[in-house]
DNA sequence: TAAGATTGATACATCAATCTTA
DNA sequence: TAAGATTGATGTATCAATCTTA
């Protein structure tokens, strides 16, 4: 059960939430704004000088790592920390700009994989120094190295309750 | 000029990359998975049990704190650090389930201000014991009160660079 | 005319339902 | 039947174009 009882005026009874004090409101303002607000940029900043996304662009460079720069649609959802719908469509969209193409799996038909073409991979090259760029100016080149350091090993901390480790068969 | 200039072969000569090292690419990459994992879950949950976004309920939150829960669109856009095409559909969205009404601006017809309803401040209260759990359980409550510090300093580090400053006039 | 706001078209994410192969 | 993948419907964000008021 993850509700409280019913009443019988049709409200739920509460515990009484432990509220934010006020340090902890300024920093989660801070963080909230900031997830808002950089992700946007760097989707827009991509978007705008390669007509494609941050999380497009990912899923190609994880394609282009893999052998044969090829992977189970299922892999690369986990990889890039989509869900399995949002790849399938991706893939699509990739698929009609010519970067991308599937093949069912030769061992088990079930899986499907997607491939990176040339002019995907093509793609990628042309995009990588833009990309690397945008997230120096952004982020890499914003920060002490320290600091850079301490913000990966937060940003770790917050994401390993949420994330099933990667179980890799 | 944004570009470098185009070469005979229609590639444009780009100044060699600076590419990231691997310190830096592991704290990139951790990251950017956080944000797209935390946003996600933190809009999933929101979603799931009480039918509103996270961005929706800042929205509602920071017109629950204006003076007659009533603030000009253009400042809530700021305020929620979203478009002001974002905020004019997301106020009309809002309408529709009857939290939100559009009136001009009484001093100058050019503005619109919203106003949130009663049942929209009802919807607020309803929804900030959920949203306060699910922040502590995803954010707050995983650091320690100076990691927690350090996060919201860091996040401030990442957005002065874009973020226009607030003028108010 | 300029600033604020709205609109419509398009792109993308999510969810639930369905399909496919073993 | 179960796991992986696909699909279609719906909701939301973005961009460019338009509208409105001063």
């Amino acid at each position: 059960m993850d509700e409280p009882p019913a009443r019988q005026d049709g409200q739920v009874a509460q515990p009484a939430p432990r509220w934010l004090d006020a340090e902890q409101l300024r920093a989660w303002r801070s963080f909230s704004a900031m997830m808002v607000i950089l992700s946007a940029e760097l989707d827009a900043q991509m978007q705008r000088h390669e007509g494609v996304n941050e999380f497009e662009y990912n899923v190609m460079a994880g394609l282009s790592e893999a052998p044969d720069r090829t992977l189970r649609i299922g892999r690369l959802a986990l990889a890039s920390n989509g869900s399995l719908s949002r790849l399938s469509h991706l893939i699509k969209r990739l698929e009609l700009r010519g970067w991308a193409r599937r093949e069912p799996c030769p061992e088990d038909g079930r899986y499907t994989n997607a491939v990176l073409t040339d002019e995907g991979y093509a793609k990628l090259l042309q995009a990588a120094p833009r990309q690397v760029t945008i997230v120096r100016e952004l982020v890499i080149d914003v920060l002490t190295p320290d600091q850079l350091r301490e913000l990966g090993h937060l940003s770790d901390l917050l994401t390993e309750r949420i994330q099933d480790g990667p179980a890799v068969p």
